[in-house]
DNA sequence: TTGTAGGCGTTATCAA
DNA sequence: TTGATAACGCCTACAA
């Protein structure tokens, strides 16, 4: 019992011995090929199955240079966007046969550089990346892209051409609506709580805002504007800032949820009636925004149509390998903006 | 560009080429064994690195039976605490050189056996698994087992031995002092809202709940003790049936949190006040019982500790594979009661 | 300190 | 329809 090592495993050559086949007849039944009597194969697989045979997927890998396995890369799994995501393309990839080996960046560059080498030395069929809001030099991606493996961009993606497939939210529009909301639902001095600009997501977004402000010919006041890391103190920080004046804002857009419901908390302990007083807008209809007291309009972004159409474009080219690398312009996965009480 | 097949990568016989060394030599470098000249292994990264040399994971573990990966399934990704063992797990093991498969069962057995066949047919070195409620066959992890690969179950664990490490909370104390809580603040008339007895989570959870309630010599109502699956729609159905009666709970303990705030939210609705009329506890400090209004008394579980635990154990494990195959009693992670506005 | 040679388990090619 | 053989890229005795 002590001191043992792992336990040799049944190879096809057991069940090539003990049929009195050659190995080369087992892979093929093993693998459906068409040239197989009917016989032999339902012989071999009671056979695999008597001894508990299991495919050895790193020499199938190995000869056949294909993994059936892709690998992702997300910031946090725990973001409720991303696990909605990861959980429809699991889901997907598996009724073609292919497995998801997920990772997380822990919005880390280094560790999503890391993590692309190791899934790289794994030979992943494909990747799938959601980078980190700092990751501004994409040349990590090179050693796979050149390598003909395909790799697929989604919500926080390269802001310039890669040759990889990009898929994303309509930021842009997000933005739009949201603030659009807040002027429609009577606001006239509205702030915004936004991400780095280094990432697409909040550039769109801030354009998006800017344009519904500029339509509405609503003065912007750029000391009402934030570019932070989205965490719920920056955002408290903020209110705090927007707050210490004499002019005070009557609506807030904010770029994730997080930052919504820090900022609804803050303006409920000063004394705030929201939405009387003060109107909040997030984004990403996080459960909590539909659980907190008021509830918080958001923008829903469909994670489930993320990770549909990411399995789509990516079996698509998986099982016609050789066509032509269309240069497809970004998939725009459109948004919606839920009503609530904050507004 | 069209018709682009994976292009061949460069592999130890073209640094061995390029720097006039056999590949033996160049593997060795590789892998920091003892006996390298230093200057030939200075060489030899460097020449990687021109390359873009990357190992090839699957040539090398075939060759060495040893993968530096570790498989994890878990039920759900999106469950707060899930996620968080996963993430505590993944930066543990990623400081060791162990990288991490993260599986979703999706609470599927059928799902879960093909996991467990996929990592085993990748060979990982071992496999850590929360199970599904519906778990009660655990026969699909004796084939790693046999094999020698170390398996570990968090959470949700086999009940009883199967030759693997077991980590959980302590549920029966959890269940415990939740119920003597409820009591300790003047609940006479508790009902439990649990999940299925097959699970050893409930199972000790109502252990401690019976516990607490004899202790205290209060009647336990075995009408107002569901076994379900917990579901926001079963725990309103629950309360739907608690509330029709003439003789009502003032207090209710539910095994989780989902569960208790639909409770609260039906609760809310029939024109309660929690906690004067009700009081609740839940079960996970899922963030949503924090910022929902009352914020709702829970069960911390730690679950960063089970992570830390898990990879230490496994570490351990696999550092020293060929020690004795110690029987370790089941490793419990304590719980801790929150005390919030809901009771 | 380095080289030689064989093999890990599977699949692809060619021949039968 | 099946078999023989080589090869995928790497690692590890053993020899030098």
């Amino acid at each position: 019992m002590a001191n043992e090592k792992k336990v040799q495993q049944n190879t096809i050559l057991d069940i090539a011995e003990a049929l009195k086949l050659s190995p080369a007849t087992i892979s093929r039944a093993l693998n459906n090929h068409p040239h197989v009597k009917e016989k032999t194969k339902s012989d071999v697989l009671k056979m695999a199955a008597q001894l508990g045979y299991r495919r050895n997927n790193m020499a199938s890998g190995l000869r056949s240079n294909k993994t059936y396995t892709v690998g992702l890369i997300v910031p946090r799994i725990s973001m409720f966007f991303h696990a909605e995501v990861i959980t429809t393309i699991q889901n997907g990839l598996h009724k073609y046969g292919y497995n998801l080996i997920i990772c997380q960046s822990n919005d880390s560059v280094t560790m999503e550089k890391e993590l692309t080498e190791i899934l790289f030395s794994s030979r992943v069929d494909a990747l799938i990346a959601a980078c980190t809001l700092f990751t501004t030099d994409f040349s990590h991606f090179d050693k796979l892209l050149e390598n003909g493996t395909p790799v697929y961009f989604y919500d926080r993606v390269p802001l310039h051409d890669l040759g990889a497939t990009i898929i994303k939210g309509d930021d842009f529009r997000g933005g739009y609506m949201a603030t659009s909301h807040l002027i429609e639902t009577g606001c006239r001095k509205i702030a915004h709580i936004s991400g780095p600009l280094t990432s697409n997501l909040y550039q769109n977004r801030s354009s998006g805002f800017i344009k519904a402000m500029e339509q509405h010919q609503i003065p912007v006041n750029e000391d009402w504007i934030f570019h932070q890391e989205l965490t719920q103190n920056n955002a408290r920080e903020a209110m705090r800032k927007l707050f210490e004046g004499d002019i005070v804002p009557d609506g807030i857009f904010t770029d994730n949820d997080s930052s919504a419901i820090a900022a609804l908390e803050y303006a409920k302990e000063i004394g705030l009636n929201v939405p009387v007083d003060l109107k909040i807008v997030g984004y990403s209809n996080d459960p909590r925004t539909s659980i907190i007291n008021p509830s918080i309009t958001t923008v829903e972004q469909f994670p489930a149509d993320f990770g549909k159409k990411i399995v789509e474009v990516l079996i698509d080219s998986l099982k016609n390998p050789n066509h032509e690398i269309t240069k497809t312009a970004p998939i725009i996965i459109p948004i919606q903006l839920i009503r609530r009480m904050s507004t």
